[in-house]
DNA sequence: CCTTGAAATTGATATAGATCAATAATTTTA
DNA sequence: TAAAATTATTGATCTATATCAATTTCAAGG
């Protein structure tokens, strides 16, 4: 399978900060979090909510995104071992400042913020770990941001394909527990061109297609797709 | 003035890490880095090149962009007091994953990473500076991201004067050394577009325009204009 | 297994904004 | 300062994609 390297939507990798921390630190850290389990649809974050903690993605799925009135934008989609909320560690910030729900039924820890901060303190390793993972945060939305304003639908709907199959469910084909209108909400267009640019890719033998079962088989065509725009 | 908040594309303020270094990690610092000028339209940064450096900028205006062939994505515009390059802080990635150039005239230091990188690992809040500095710019580019694909061209050229007014030249009067095709890659538009829409601005009395001096006169509107779309 | 509401599909239409082309105004440079 | 080059402006098209409206299919609950 081509990689679809960086402009996608999904995490590449699950983050590494917890590796660094002594074991006292991940004793603290065990008695300073909670554990929460999501139904599919529920909000595990609301933009503008006290932000008393950092979630930590154990089980599920779920997409990171704004929201003004009817619009809403997707940021990401986090998959296990990814955590939410990270950038509500910024001095002055007490909210949060995007509001994230389960694709899926989820289960979450949720680490208290003070704590999380103290680490970053003690822990300079934990600190070096945690500015990785925002850098690479950034970098992943940059591109994210490139392909949505400046690629087209074909290309947009191509890179959100590849890009769940690669990572959210490592395989060409896979069931997709997510509606057309999800789908548009992810590729950044409307539902009605969602179901015509996958009925193109259907007649052009890129993908098979029923219900919400998709098997990518032209997956180097697809690149090119998405490639180019 | 009204306040732009968060749409925009300027950070609203300096980044205050460096307050938090001691005295010797003061020195420390001062000695691994070196202070560069730069011309009008240099760049500072390249997408891809070797990060062997972190950049404060001193004096000046720069872009932070992304390219690919023909087409540029702004992600946000940087003013003296704040810092480029951090994602390369991300381990594994040795290379800047934009590109940035200067506007004006400008001066940067450009700090060596590794001493960067050591002084986030010993000291904890340095640490935990920059990474409210990683998660302030996640925010801000978040929301211009919104702003460009979900606001239309009024909306956001509207927006793009109330941040130069507001964040750059700090005045609703100011003169800008950027061409209308500069304009347009920050709001995301055509420079035709740019043309028309500032024509109709000036028709319907928000700003007066004589080549590059510009003047709002009616922000009110301007930021109606802007949070309407 | 019917009913009811949501989701998916299809076709027709509308439109924001890009693109193209030509000209005018500036700025640069020789 | 004249010539060349870049930038700005204007008007005329074109087009990708949204929006709207009407059906059809699907899924869940009684």
């Amino acid at each position: 399978m081509v990689a679809v390297r960086t402009s996608c939507t999904v995490a590449d990798d699950h983050c590494r900060c917890f590796e660094a921390l002594t074991e006292e630190q991940n004793a603290l850290l065990e008695k300073k979090q909670v554990t929460v389990e999501y139904n599919k649809g529920e909000i595990i974050a609301k933009h503008g909510a006290f932000a008393s903690h950092v979630i930590f993605l154990c089980e599920g799925l779920v997409k990171v995104y704004l929201e003004h009135g009817k619009e809403t934008l997707i940021l990401k989609i986090i998959s296990p071992g990814n955590l939410v909320g990270l950038s509500s560690l910024t001095d002055g910030e007490e909210v949060f400042q995007y509001s994230a729900a389960a694709y899926q039924p989820s289960v979450a820890k949720l680490i208290d913020i003070t704590t999380f901060k103290y680490l970053i303190r003690e822990n300079g390793l934990f600190a070096s770990r945690v500015i990785s993972i925002l850098g690479e945060n950034s970098n992943q939305i940059n591109n994210r941001f490139f392909c949505l304003t400046h690629r087209q639908s074909y290309g947009r709907l191509a890179n959100l394909l590849l890009c769940l199959a690669e990572r959210v469910f490592k395989s060409d084909k896979f069931e997709f527990d997510l509606t057309r209108k999800e789908l548009a909400d992810l590729a950044g267009m409307s539902t009605e061109n969602v179901i015509r640019i996958l009925k193109k890719f259907q007649n052009d033998n890129l993908i098979r297609l029923q219900g919400k079962n998709i098997e990518l088989i032209d997956t180097d065509a697809m690149q090119r797709i998405c490639d180019i725009g």
